[in-house]
DNA sequence: TCAGAAATAGTAATAATTACTATTTTTGGA
DNA sequence: TCCAAAAATAGTAATTATTACTATTTCTGA
């Protein structure tokens, strides 16, 4: 049976209002402003809570932490490897590219996920000069 | 200036002859057969290094580590999400997505990761029973 | 053959995340 | 309103995957 924790909601909130995909450390360093004591276990605790009942998105890939996404309806998302930081593409999803691959599966492809890499407007725009 | 070592070309030989998607680990392991005083970091900085060369896939995906594939050919990957075993797609990767995701973005995107995930044919067979 | 460069083995360190435990908070009844 | 059980927390320790460090060994080309 869940219980309310005002922590979970402040850490649901941020993600709400903030939608820069922080990392875990991030999500700690914000939420330290209005609970100085809360620990980072709690708040990988929270986010792997909130993203299992499909509250959040987690979003792991290759290197690096992984981040952590309010904004649930299904979207892409770019990495820079220059800066590290994650945007939302406005490309419409391929919702049905893991039908697809099942067609030439013998088992079962239940979901996909693509990300793109490459530099962000800002980092694109330092390199030219 | 890159130098040859008996135990690079193992590991290339290994992943040459064993299309299983392998971690660190299980090369490590098999490779002890043969060089039993060969050390992990051995293994990694090898990977890393072939990885570098484009002789060898790294796959990095959500949980678990990292995966590594002697097959170079553009393909995509399924990841058993019941036993973690790693396979080969036989569909056509969509090698131009990336183009297409930039059309609609500021910065600029060189490339894309896809992968799928469900349960493989053995585990779903297992399922039905 | 030999000297310098590169690679190795073995070990320590790091980064991200999870596990553990004693204490605190929440919540649905009495 | 009070209370007990369940759930959540803070603080800490442990784990996993990977990289870094260093003294020794192996390559290689002159």
């Amino acid at each position: 049976m869940l219980k309310y924790s005002k922590q979970r909601e402040s850490i649901k909130n941020y993600l709400d209002t903030h939608r820069i995909h922080p990392t875990a450390e991030t999500v700690y360093s914000a939420i330290r402003q209005d609970f100085p004591n809360i620990s980072l276990g709690t708040v990988y605790r929270n986010l792997n809570l909130l993203a299992d009942r499909g509250e959040i998105l987690r979003i792991s890939y290759g290197s690096g932490p992984d981040r952590y996404d309010g904004n649930t309806k299904p979207h892409y998302h770019f990495i820079c490897t220059s800066c590290d930081t994650m945007l939302d593409l406005k490309m419409e999803p391929l919702m049905h590219l893991h039908e697809l691959a099942e067609e030439t599966f013998e088992g079962i492809i239940t979901n996909h996920v693509t990300h793109f890499f490459g530099l962000c407007p800002e980092c694109s725009n330092k390199k030219n000069f």
